[in-house]
DNA sequence: GTGCCTCGAGTTCC
DNA sequence: CTCGAGGCAC
């Protein structure tokens, strides 16, 4: 009955078809999702979808309460819904040796202004691995599970978390609203446990426990977590109503007490010598620990003081993961790939006989760059004895930070007699341009610009990634789809919103294709039309303009707050920047002269005669040159970069193309916090008594504030500690508002 | 001019 | 996650 054509099915065949309809997507659903393994090919499952609708447009009364077009998102690839944490998980910088566990001790002291001697407690703890997750209580009652995502948003596990036995479903005397932070695994003995199972039941086993661990919380039917043998562990927490306790040690044994698992192997240290002590015991008893760890976690145990230090952009500046020593294995180089990125990179990637590493099968690892493989680093010197990578080769792999695999070394007594040394490639193999590597620059470019497929497959991927537009059902699989397609290309930014009036105008619709169907049809016509109004800090990122990521483009974003007063601005300022160019090129002309001729470098002379040369620089190209390079954390490299692609007449007509099909959104003048110092800008002088000056600069960034390194007219306040000079002066001059440490202090409320 | 520190870019596997 | 380099403070 399947094959009946739609319009010849009686009322009752239909009604008959509609049900094995449903059924079948349901379980193409959920084998899809619980396996990993569909048992359908896309097409097939679109089709069915497509013959669902149909019946149910003929016979509408027909329509099944659970029937397969009513499901939302019903297109496989969607999951969990999004869960934005409200304290932000961070991730943790780490360690290797001795030494960087010594320096973190010392790095604190000086940021808190504390003697060698002064005491300084920290905690130190296994590091599970596992994954994280969050565990938000609201009056003691589990709410909500979180996964770390990218640390902003994860997804929610809610109903997968409640099923873990380690998680109480309700706790008594918590805090009205405490979110518990921890690390979700399993057992080396439930792994094998698990895996066995799996395998007699023909399912797909698991490569390690950590994967194991994820793959059982990811589940979209919670039955089947429950019967995984899930674990969790508490280390942490975020959002609380109500302290925990005055230290770290406090605020974990608190939460044992509210029902939660903590790690026994968890010490209070009284610095480097008793945390490097416990690290060691911890190494010995890993074999025997019964689940996996990779390293050791240390943090300042008075939270006080954790709060004092605050955070770097992705790490607190309190805790450390100090790692064991990466697992090694030898194997064969197959061959030497060239990727091309999408600054034009030419990266080179091992291709190896797989080997495990770590409880991973890698068969490619990076080569870094053509030094590398040459045997020199970056200064051009001979390391791990000169001796050049080559194809054949039995080379030594490890995962850096147990993710990204590297080839380490090369064991010339096993080298075969026919090898040659490899040949780095001058030409770009994707695209035939020249390949050109830069004075001081390490990789080597491709020079195609937006000619070169690879760059442009790759700008494309960049500018849909999650960063930047983020648009649903465009990835980059799609992407390198719509990319090669003949009738519907997509080949430059632009041509994502002119998708669906492009495919309107055409007879062969993208809903009819083989992979699309009626719903993911309309549905990437809606997610592409979702992003149309854009955030200006989003658009600026998503450019993809050397230099400029995500935190550049934020800033920049801030500073011009629209698009019209950017591309005014980068405009403006070009002949000032062709003039830094030229400048700088003559500096180095003039550095080689003279040590040619062995006098000292005029480095200021030569600089200065460019800027002053005729014809007179625009007053205006000037100050717009000025005013870019003076946003904090916009330097020279990232202004001439903006002022190079936006100039390229080519590059700026696809970027105008772009910006006529989106509604970009402008930028909040300023930071309008409930601070009285947000949005303003804000300079230290002199010697400051209760802080530090990297601390007082976090404490007002964290408030809203710009904090700038010398004054001038838009400067807002000045905070003058003891033997403030010049800045002071200044400030009188310009008539800037000038506050002592404790005033400042008072101000900002503590 | 030198030495941090942070950001950008590239990378693998599931 | 790491490396290189840009940005900035000293």
């Amino acid at each position: 009955m399947s094959d009946t054509a739609v319009d010849r099915l009686t009322r009752e065949e239909a009604e008959v078809e509609l049900a094995r309809l449903a059924d079948l997507l349901t379980r193409a659903n959920t084998a899809y999702h619980t396996d990993d393994a569909p048992e359908m090919s896309d097409a097939d499952y679109d089709a069915a979808k497509l013959r669902n609708a149909a019946i149910e447009a003929r016979f509408p009364d027909l329509k099944r309460p659970d029937s397969p077009s009513e499901q939302v998102g019903a297109a496989p690839a969607e999951g969990f819904g999004k869960i934005t944490h409200s304290v932000r998980m961070m991730s943790l910088a780490n360690a290797f040796d001795d030494a960087d566990v010594t320096d973190f001790d010392a790095r604190i002291r000086s940021y808190l202004n504390l003697s060698p001697t002064a005491p300084l407690k920290f905690t130190a703890e296994p590091k599970i691995d596992g994954l994280s997750l969050s565990l938000r209580y609201e009056n003691g009652e589990l709410i909500q599970a979180a996964t770390r995502g990218d640390g902003e948003v994860g997804e929610n596990v809610t109903a997968n978390a409640r099923t873990i036995t380690d998680i109480p479903a309700r706790i008594d005397g918590a805090p009205d609203v405490l979110e518990v932070r921890g690390e979700v695994y399993m057992s080396h003995e439930d792994f094998a446990a698990l895996n066995t199972r799996q395998a007699e039941r023909g399912g797909k086993t698991f490569a390690n426990p950590r994967n194991a661990a994820a793959g059982s919380l990811r589940q979209l039917d919670s039955e089947i977590t429950r019967a995984r043998p899930l674990r969790f562990f508490a280390y942490s927490w975020g959002e609380l109503s109500a302290p925990l306790a005055e230290t770290q040690t406090g605020a974990i044994n608190r939460l044992e007490t509210l029902g939660f698992q903590t790690n026994p192997l968890t010490r209070t240290c009284d610095g480097p010598e008793e945390m490097l002590a416990h690290y060691r015991e911890i190494e010995a008893q890993r074999a025997t620990l019964g689940y996996d760890i990779d390293g050791v976690v240390y943090k300042v145990d008075d939270l006080a003081l954790q709060n004092r230090l605050g955070s770097r952009a992705t790490t607190p500046r309190w805790a450390l993961a100090h790692k064991f020593p990466a697992e090694l294995a030898w194997t064969r180089l197959e061959a030497i790939d060239i990727q091309v990125g999408r600054t034009g990179a030419l990266s080179p990637v091992a291709r190896l006989t797989p080997v495990t590493v770590g409880g991973v099968v890698v068969s490619n690892a990076t080569l870094h760059n053509e030094d590398y493989i040459a045997g020199r680093d970056s200064k051009g010197e001979e390391i791990r004895g000169g001796k050049d990578i080559r194809i054949g080769d039995w080379v030594q792999v490890y995962r850096a930070g147990d993710v990204i695999p590297k080839v380490a070394d090369v064991d010339l007594s096993k080298r075969p007699d026919d090898t040659q040394p490899y040949v780095f490639p001058t030409r770009c193999p994707e695209c035939g341009s020249e390949a050109v590597r830069e004075e001081g620059d390490s990789v080597r470019r491709c020079t195609g610009g937006l000619i070169c497929p690879a760059q442009a497959v790759e700008k494309l991927k960049h500018f849909v990634s999650r960063a930047a537009f983020d648009i649903e059902g465009l990835g980059a699989k799609q992407v390198e789809m719509f990319y090669a397609d003949d009738t519907l290309p997509i080949r430059e930014p632009a041509d994502i919103f002119t998708l669906e009036a492009r495919d309107a105008a055409q007879i062969a619709k993208l809903k009819n294709r083989e992979g699309f169907g009626e719903k993911s049809a309309t549905n990437l016509f809606a997610a592409i039309d979702d992003k149309r109004r854009i955030p200006l800090n989003r658009l600026l990122f998503a450019l993809g303009i050397r230099h400029v990521g995500e935190v550049a483009a934020a800033d920049l974003a801030r500073h011009f707050t629209s698009w019209d007063a950017f591309a005014r601005a980068i405009d403006t300022a070009a002949p000032a920047a062709q003039r830094h160019v030229m400048a700088e090129e003559a500096v180095l002309r003039e550095r080689r002269a003279a040590a040619e001729e062995g006098r000292r470098a005029a480095v200021t002379a030569a600089r200065t005669q460019i800027w002053e040369a005729a014809p007179a620089l625009d007053p205006a190209a000037k100050a717009a040159w000025d005013d870019l390079v003076g946003i904090d954390g916009i330097g020279a490299a990232v202004a001439v970069s903006l002022v190079t692609t936006l100039q390229q007449t080519a590059e700026r007509a696809s970027i105008d193309r772009l910006v006529a099909e989106l509604d970009i959104q402008d930028m909040e003048a300023a930071a309008t916090g409930d601070s009285p110092v947000a949005g303003k800008t804000v300079v230290f002088t002199g010697s400051l008594e209760k802080m530090t000056r990297a601390e007082a600069k976090a404490r007002a960034e964290a408030l809203g504030a710009k904090v700038s390194g010398s004054v001038s007219a838009k400067t807002d306040l000045l905070v003058a500690g003891p033997g403030a000079g010049s800045k002071a002066k200044k400030a009188a001059e310009l008539g800037v508002e000038t506050i002592d440490e404790d005033g400042w202090l008072a101000l900002i409320g503590g």
